[in-house]
Formats: structure tokens, C-alpha cells, sequence
DNA sequence: TATTGTTATACTCTATAACTATA
DNA sequence: TATAGTTATAGAGTATAACAATA
């Protein structure tokens, strides 16, 4: 992008930014686990994204304070979704690792909320659907940046 | 979008999804008044969009009951940000505009949140970008849908 | 002494139930 | 009797402060 401003490049990061956080409010709502917080599931999406982690990285990641973690961390555990292991060289830390069943838990939600989407998408003609296709992995790279 | 899911299909799908949840998460993150919770900004929102409104109907919206609105709309009128007014044939009812302050606010918000991704946009090349702006505006569609 | 994680406690946000006022 | 809104109270979720264990 360059860097004077043109109006169309405006237009467009305030389209984009109003479509973004106002998908995200309803993609949030496509929950398959209603017993499972936000945090909770963003904790166990991490997980899946880097692995193992000890709770301070997690706090971390998740910009929650490490007692916030701590208590998570419980939550999840007694709900069978991750398993902490001792560190084997320092034994103030713990890892946390996400069970299979928070495996397919977390592939059941994005299934859902893939489902959502899609289904909202049929409401786009053929042109409109190739534009979007096109610019997925552009927003993609965008997100990860 | 065809009935039958072709590959390409589901996997801009998947893209959208993580992308704008992502995106969303570190947008969300760009307050400019901190003392304001995600639902009084929400709410906010609303009343830009939709104009005047009472207690219950902002409750329907955004999906909250309606005691947790009559305080939402407390601690705004506590900071100036919305005004109550008595309906004029339900003596019942009650009327919430936001006041001029609240506009600016909102303007100052989204402007913020424009320049943090106009400049995140900014790690992309010219191609991408120009993907992005067409697709800006059916993003903006599917948001509305 | 610094770091990792936990316990104890308080605050914020939201929900449910019961209430008031008006239709 | 039904509806709009409020008050009172309880439950999640998170934060801060103080603490324990290990480096």
C-alpha cells in the first residue's frame, strides 16, 4: 500500500474494518461448546496453533495475567480438554497440552462456523464469491502479519 | 457461491473465518476511550446506526437482558455519552439518543482503528492491496447480509 | 535475588427474580 | 392482564496483592 492515502484506499480500510468486527460479533455467536468461554477457546486455539505451552506463555499470548491463566487452565483440564505435564529440566514450570478431544472439538467449531459462513456466502453472485476467493489469502496474510 | 463446495471454496471459507477472527481480536484492542466496555461501544454503535431507540429494543440487539441495559445506559449517561429522554404517548417507554460528544468519540475510534490497519496494510504489495480493494466492498455485503 | 506459578480477595459485567408504573 | 423498565441479588470472569517453590 502506498503511503499517501488515495480515497479509494480509505474507503476501503474502513469497509474492511467495519466488516471484520461486525463478522467476527456473529461468528462468535456460532459456538459448538456453550460451555467453553472465549478465552477458554482462544487458549485452546493457541494450543493447536504453537503447541505445548507453560501458563505464563499462555497468559501471555492470550493477554490475560498469569492467576487468570492458572484458574483457565483448571477449567479446561477438569473438562478433560488439556493435561499438565512437570517441566523435565525446571520444576517451577508446567506444560499445558491439548487432549485429542480438544482436537476434534476445535475441528467441530471451525467446521460450524465454516458452515455459517458458507451459507452466508450464498447470498453473493458468481463475481462478487471470485473477488472474495481471490482476496482470502491476501486477508490471510494480513491477520498473520 | 454454487451449492456444491468446490476445494477453492472451502478453503477461502476457512481463510475468511480465521482471518476476520483474528483480525478482529487485535482491532478490538484499539480503544480510544478504555473506560468504555466492548458492549457501551456496541451500544454506541447502534445508536449511530439505527438512530433513537429505547432501553428494551438496544437490549434486543445486543443480545443482552434487559437490566444489563438499563445499567449499560446508566454509566453512559453517567459520561455524557447518550441522552434519556420520557416517550412522548408511552409514558412507559423511554427514549436514548446518543449526544454529540458520543459521535465524536465514535469518529475518533474508528478513525484509530483505520490507521492501525492502514498501516498493518502496509506489509503488503501493491497486488494484494488491489485485491483487497475489490473485495472490500462484497466483504462490506456479506457483513450486512 | 529473580522467576514461575498459585492462593486469597475484590471488581466488573451480565443474568435471573421480584417489583413498580403504565397500557 | 400484559408490557416497559427498574431494583436487588447472584454468578461468571478477570485483576491485583501476597505468597510458595525453584532457579
Amino acid at each position: 500500500m502506498p503511503d499517501l492515502m488515495h480515497d479509494a484506499d480509505a474507503a476501503a480500510v474502513n469497509a474492511l474494518r467495519s466488516s471484520v468486527m461486525r463478522l467476527s460479533r456473529r461468528l462468535r455467536h456460532q459456538n459448538v461448546d456453550e460451555s467453553l468461554s472465549p478465552t477458554e477457546m482462544s487458549v485452546l486455539g493457541t494450543l493447536a496453533r504453537c503447541g505445548s505451552a507453560g501458563p505464563g506463555e499462555l497468559a501471555r499470548k492470550e493477554h490475560v495475567q498469569p492467576p487468570s491463566m492458572t484458574r483457565i487452565i483448571a477449567m479446561l483440564e477438569a473438562k478433560g480438554l488439556v493435561r499438565l505435564e512437570p517441566h523435565p529440566e525446571d520444576r517451577r514450570q508446567k506444560i499445558v497440552t491439548q487432549t485429542e478431544q480438544a482436537e476434534s472439538m476445535l475441528a467441530a467449531s471451525r467446521s460450524k462456523r465454516n458452515v455459517w459462513l458458507a451459507e452466508l456466502a450464498g447470498g453473493l453472485d458468481e463475481e462478487e464469491w471470485a473477488k472474495l476467493r481471490e482476496a482470502a489469502p491476501v486477508l490471510e496474510k494480513l491477520a498473520h502479519l
